[in-house]
DNA sequence: AGAAAAAAAGAGTTTTTTGTCTTTTGTTTT
DNA sequence: AAAACAAAAGACAAAAAACTCTTTTTTTCT
């Protein structure tokens, strides 16, 4: 489905969400053990995500990841396309490149619905709403 | 979504589903350069499909590979597990191992209907159907 | 029986993804 | 100003996926 890079990514946007505020900044290290995934690796998708403005980072003593409130408002496909790139939304299931209503593989129509139900369930949700139900909850990360 | 080999591998199952009979069976060859794929890559998919019994081939001169009338009643969840393994249809969308309705991530309820939606598409429709629907709309493969 | 055709099998290569290590840059605290 | 801390950046290494090539086996046709 997605890649590791953007399900590690995914986790560390709700992990930050969850847990850091800008008063209470968390490092990579904290999140790789919280998450229990790679640490150098997760400092790279951590990078992309602060250039593409979905995090926020300071660096020095005290320093590190967090979200402010105009990172709170954005939502899980805007994480998923900087990291596994706009395609996967839209490119055909079956690989075909010239894939269209007018040229349509035999997937096509049903392919549709199956996405919208996707782009939903990962834009339909503000990141401050599902922060809010992961504390309630206590959901797992 | 799916891996190259599973892409090529529905693509080359409807190929044969709409083009091959017993009594006219096409080569690996054929089937490469009508999809615009790999031989030898397809070669090697080829083989696992028609050791899960989704396809049917015979060696020798006028060989190759075709669809017998069990074949042409299963379905696409089946090539897809075949090649991909089961693991796409159950495993979490954000790659948490021990996700289950006890224990969820955030997604999970949401993810749940959205995978109902991808295994209704890939499930509901025969083999057969398709067949018959690429060919009287003249679907591209 | 012998030759040819085509899939099966297996080994090998390339490319992409995943993961690691080192150095640099910017902040904060003393 | 100096030291320490943490992210940013870049180069490197390992593993997995995609792709290729060669040999073997089975079948059919002459």
């Amino acid at each position: 489905m997605f890649s590791k890079t953007c399900k590690y990514g995914l986790r560390a946007v709700l992990y930050l969400a969850a847990n850091a505020k800008q008063n209470k900044k968390v490092g990579v290290k904290e999140i790789a053990e919280a998450l229990d995934v790679p640490g150098p690796f997760l400092a790279k998708l951590m990078q992309q995500l602060a250039r593409a403005q979905l995090i926020s980072s300071t660096k020095g003593p005290n320093g590190g990841f967090y979200m402010n409130e105009k990172n709170m408002r954005s939502n899980l496909r805007q994480v998923v396309e900087t990291l596994d790139g706009p395609e996967v939304f839209s490119s055909c299931i079956m690989g075909l490149p010239q894939c269209s209503s007018e040229n349509p593989c035999p997937l096509h129509e049903k392919a549709i619905i199956f996405r919208h139900s996707l782009l939903d369930l990962l834009e339909k949700q503000s990141i401050t709403e599902m922060a809010q139900r992961i504390q309630d909850a206590g959901l797992s990360l």
